[in-house]
DNA sequence: CATGAATGAGGGTTCATTCAT
DNA sequence: GATGAATGAACCCTCATTCAT
């Protein structure tokens, strides 16, 4: 009896799995190659299967790169859905501020390689810039969110655009972040917050 | 008489100017296809010769590139070589000093929409990341330069850092100011130099 | 005890309804897709099988073709076995004969569209094209034996070509009348007969 | 001066030349394999060129069987396109009449067998099927004028369907002309026309 | 030098068939 | 027996590059 609902989803769970390994793999070949000169035997390869069998988990090349983005897309939603809480923003320190925006987004890229790899690339088919876009979208609510409340003063306009700003001087910097060496990385992050102070600063208050 | 003199020239003349040509269809058609997705027939028939003739100029399509690169880096040379003079760095004031070293630059970015549009691309071929080098150590010398008079106290790897910081700010932020419509260009440029302002006024003096 | 005998008879009579479930769904398939374009996948998804499943009753695409092949005559042997009853091939009139021998064919053709559909295709593998041959040889025969009768002056020869003629024309304007809609299927009908009958009165008698 | 006509004329030779030749080649293999076997490499080979030269001349392996269809429709039109004046019609007995029409298109399809082995079968692309049309179209158009002059009798309905069914006894019956010995063929060829003219004489007249 | 047809390796994708569960 | 994931050869087509004219 147990086993007729436990087959599919032994079924659906291994399933799962292989398409987590494919993924996997082909966040490691899109990282390396690019969207382009990647070729979906190689993520096959790497995924330790055969060419047939990633199109029995993918309709098609593209569709792995939207079922990537989508996986990033939730992993980072989960990394840090609370960091904003809207209780501290009006109370803390800037910096603490930016540390509690900025740690969990570092961490994130650090332990994605392959996220901006994947993402940072005009080389990607139209479809799927607009799959970045659920992530770009909640990150810019986010700090507009917080210059509402640290920079009353700004004009809607103005806020959208300096949270623009913000946004893009962290995807910037990012690769750098991540592409550092261990020992490094540190001292990076912190030049990654030092222009984030330095441009929020004076709006502050 | 003067023939035997004076053909070679025309030749080599009419050769250059092709070339020329050449790189300024590789130029539009790489900024709008990114490098992977742009035929080496496409460059050809934008420059309005035969895919052979291209091969007569260029010996890959990674030469085109490579040479667009390296006209590139000439013209920006060319576009601001002074903008530094050592004279002026100490005493100017430093929006000053960021007006003079960054409106050149973007002049440049603007009316070279290929630029950005081919190196920001990490989907080159390796080789060429190290062509955009030249252009990116220049600027990186320069700025250098300014942070040793201007920021005398830094260490001398934390002058390399913060200058690498704001070549990367700039890079990062050029192709925003770049691709916005005329009107909204100035206010773009506005905040590109508030980041810079508010990171190096720290560091200043 | 008795289940030792009832098993094995069992599982034949299941595996005997499967293989005919299978072969309806082939049908249905080969008459929509044609030959080449169906898939061993579609065949089983149409089966409600796996694709796994259809390999334990066939060898391959082409055995299940070669099955259905070999059902359809069954079939149409069943269907109008007795209709050529040497009895009345002399006596009877013309129109009427006709009548006897096409009425029974149409009539299998429209309850069996795949029929014709599997095997007026060309596209089908050599091996098949002797699938077909039991049925026209059958068919062929009967005709042949009608023109021993009607047409006793023809040669051998000669009363084996117009055999062939005739089953041609048979064949030729079955899928007309097996597509028409149902109200101007007995006008194809008549026209098929108007046919038969004009290429044989001059024989008859 | 001449040259500057002839050039681009002479290249445009060579490649209708060349298009002729892959035609004939897809020709050759279409009719040997069908549709659906036939491999686009397979029709390179037989036309002695590579696969990638195949796609200069035809954007895919339909539009190859595209052109295909329209050389062979050009061809018929040309073949016997005054086979039907008008003047002729009334007076003619029924007999010449048949032979008039039936004549050139049976020479036509003996001398190209791959036309009826392209488009009899049913597994082509739906576009193509219409590209038999213009063909199918203009021939059951002829033989609907012989019926207005011949049959004048006949509701237009009746004259539709009873060219149709000329028409399709026609189709019905040519692949075994062209697939007889030389020696059977006009043997073949009487039989068809008596079939023909055994439909035609009740209405004739 | 210019041309553009020719090349052929390789890419994404399909599908008949097999095999571990 | 049944399942469906796995396989891999083969298909259609592209494109950087070469070569005859």
């Amino acid at each position: 009896m147990e086993s007729e609902e436990a087959r599919p989803r032994r079924r659906q769970a291994r399933g799962e799995r292989r398409m987590s390994e494919i993924l996997d793999a082909a966040a490691a070949v899109f990282a390396e190659q690019g969207y382009e000169k990647t070729t979906t035997n190689a993520i096959a390869a790497a995924a330790g299967i055969s060419p047939g069998s990633l199109y029995q988990f993918f309709r098609s090349k593209e569709a792995v790169a939207q079922a990537l983005a989508d996986r990033f897309t939730a992993q980072m939603r989960d990394a840090h859905g609370e960091a904003f809480a809207p209780a501290d923003l009006a109370a803390r320190d800037l910096d603490d501020l930016i540390d509690r925006v900025v740690d969990p987004l570092v961490a994130f890229n650090v332990a994605n390689p392959g996220f901006k790899a994947l993402f940072a690339r005009p080389d990607m088919p139209p479809g799927l810039a607009t799959a970045a876009g659920p992530i770009q979208s909640a990150l810019l609510g986010r700090v507009e969110a917080i210059l509402t409340v640290r920079a009353p003063r700004l004009s809607s306009s103005e806020r959208t655009r300096s949270a623009r700003v913000l946004v893009q001087i962290f995807q910037a910097m990012t690769p750098v972040v991540v592409a550092a060496a261990e020992e490094e990385r540190e001292a990076e992050v912190r030049e990654l917050k030092k222009v984030l102070r330095g441009y929020l600063a004076p709006l502050d208050g």
